[in-house]
RNA sequence: GCCCCUGUAGUUAAAUGGAUAUAAUAGACCCCUCCUAAGGGUUAGUUACAGGUUCGAUUCCUGUCAGGGGUGCCA
């Protein structure tokens, strides 16, 4: 049930009918109903006279006036303004019909099923394994957990996954940087070279690995010394992903290990495929993939002159193994600005493997600058280091994270408060919309309490405060902004979205009051209040965010 | 140099090519004998610049200027 989309549906077909009329064989352009940003303009506004003018060769308003002519609307009124809008204004039954259409759904108001159960994998923070997560994977984990929700909302089948970069150079490193320090830590006088990591929990590490075994591991190897101590921190490691993600409330349906990709063989085997497709040539004993076709500014790297292959060809088997091997209909990756660079290079190897690009949709988020009073911080107050997801989540309460990670869309920068996601008061956000979801369950309650008044299904409903009808507006427009927000692979929308709809029920709750009316008016407004709280719930519910029956 | 992102009130942002460009915030003032003042109201203030496309441009195109990111046989 969507009242939204059905009145503009209606709509749209007696427009049509009225222009076919009109147009003697000319063929129109397509026209469009929308909800217009300003009440006065109507409930709903159809631009087909402004678009179908030149066409037709007439004025604009002349053309409306001949299209309402033949409106046969009972249900609306109807008229024409400004350079040639029609307008609609719906009735009192529209805005009942809205308030019980939110109650009758309740937890499942705003579903639909624009994704035809469609299979998308979702894949999203995908950190390495090496360390602790940063700011950017914290707004990778919010919009794509998010988003995931979103998309589940509008009925695709969606998989959140998570690929462990468990091979290769970085883990290397890794066993490089383990390898220096359980040397130092047994008295090896050695420096720790540049390219290895620095931080502290490398250290930690062989602390308590140095407890465990002790000098074991001295006489053995290099290489085996490095395989036992990566062997040893890496299972740590993804675990404190696991946790802290999880502390972040996201959790994965798949952990997907790079590693398996080399051991099934198909690292190996998505060369010999691009090789057999024609999309490769060898200069300087090193493969290179034709990227260039796909307007890159130069070709790629595959294999190295070494015999080593880049990081682009355990990738390309991991999307092919997303798209074809596994047969997801769609694969979302959300990715930092600066892997911008990789679209090209994985569309094209896509393509050249004769799958359609327009089935991986890769988002690109751009930076996070945490601001504190105004100025840029780098480190945290705590612990005076760089501030991870995990620092940042002891300083900022989870909802708070969450949403403002979704307040803006992820294609801009983005500057996050500190002060602000700590405050509680109605400048933050999140407060402001909880606070909203806690004001409905307190007058359902206390009207239940002291007055006894329950809602009452089936009671005639009546609406006629402007501020009423804002608010039924706005409600009614959850499952748009749910497709919209799927369509657009943009969940801020849903973060703008209920902040409205908390700013029409505040102002809704300082100028209509349900206590101490008479029945009709008591009823219909609790009724509004009811729905009301179930959109903001919902709403928070894709979120993960929680909505307080108190505050 | 080349590629990507962004230029909108003092600040942070909104606006499938639509009507008088919205909000929040900072400032000034007002509203609790009233379901939660973590709320509401009044007030003032904005599309970087120059062209183009059209009934109509914050939105699309070109150029200029400014800020951020990228530009490895690193990932």
């Amino acid at each position: 049930m969507n009242i939204t989309q059905d009145t503009k549906q209606q709509i749209s077909e007696i427009i049509s009918a009225a222009m076919s009329d009109i147009a003697e064989g000319v063929e129109l352009p397509a026209f469009a109903v929308e909800v217009p940003a300003n009440a006065v303009n109507g409930d709903f506004s159809c631009n087909a006279a402004l678009v179908s003018a030149k066409a037709l060769k007439r004025k604009p308003r002349d053309i409306a006036q001949a299209i309402v002519s033949r409106l046969n609307t009972s249900s609306m009124t109807v008229e024409i303004a400004g350079p040639g809008f029609i307008n609609f204004f719906v009735g009192q039954e529209w805005f009942e019909r809205a308030v019980s259409g939110v109650l009758a759904a309740e937890g499942d108001y705003g579903r639909s099923n624009i994704g035809e159960g469609k299979r998308v994998l979702l894949e999203f923070v995908s950190a390495n394994p090496t360390g602790p997560m940063h700011i950017g994977n914290a707004r990778g984990g919010a919009i794509g957990d998010c988003l995931a929700a979103i998309l589940q909302f509008a009925g695709y089948t969606v998989e959140r996954e998570f690929y462990v970069n468990d091979a290769g150079n970085q883990i290397a490193k890794l066993g490089l940087s383990l390898d220096i320090r359980y040397r130092q830590a047994l008295g090896g006088k050695l420096e720790i070279p540049e390219e290895a990591y620095h931080g502290d929990d490398i250290i930690h590490h062989i602390e308590n690995f140095v407890k465990t075994y002790g000098e074991k591991y001295l006489n053995f190897s290099e290489n085996d010394r490095k395989a036992a101590l990566v062997d040893y921190a890496l299972p740590l490691n993804i675990a404190t992903l696991e946790r802290d993600l999880k502390k972040y409330r996201i959790e994965y349906d798949n952990w997907f290990r790079e590693s398996a990709l080399h051991e099934g063989g198909q690292v190996d085997e998505i060369v010999r495929l691009l090789d057999e497709k024609g999309a490769t040539y060898e200069e300087n004993g090193a493969i290179f993939l034709k990227t260039t076709a796909f307007g890159d500014e130069k070709d790629r790297v595959l294999v190295r002159s070494n015999g080593v292959p880049t990081y682009l060809v355990p990738d390309i088997a991991y999307h092919y193994n997303k798209l074809v091997t596994r047969g997801f209909d769609i694969a979302i990756d959300i990715f930092g600005a600066d892997h911008h660079g990789y679209v090209p290079r994985m569309n094209a190897a896509l393509a050249a493997l004769g799958v359609d690009t327009s089935r991986l949709k890769m988002l690109i988020m751009q930076m996070v600058r945490l601001v504190r009073a105004g100025e840029t911080v780098k480190l945290s107050k705590r612990s005076g280091k760089a501030i991870t997801l995990s620092t940042l989540l002891d300083e900022v309460p989870v909802d708070a994270a969450r949403f403002f990670f979704n307040l803006r869309d992820a294609n801009t920068h983005l500057d996050f408060d500190l002060d602000l996601a700590i405050e509680e008061t109605s400048q933050n956000p999140v407060y402001y919309v909880q606070y909203a979801h806690a004001r409905t369950c307190n007058i359902l309650k206390r009207l239940l309490e002291e007055d006894g008044l329950t809602l009452k299904s089936g009671y005639p409903l009546k609406y006629t405060h402007e501020a009423e009808l804002v608010l039924i507006r706005k409600l009614s427009a959850l499952p748009e902004e749910i497709t919209e927000a799927a369509r657009a692979f943009d969940p801020s929308r849903l973060t703008r979205y209920v902040t409205e709809v908390a700013a029409a029920f505040h102002k809704f709750y300082d100028a209509c009051r349900v206590k101490g009316e008479d029945e009709a008016v008591a009823q219909s407004r609790l009724a509004l209040v009811a729905a009301t709280g179930v959109v903001i719930r919902n709403a928070l519910a894709i979120m993960k965010v929680d909505a307080p029956e108190r505050m």
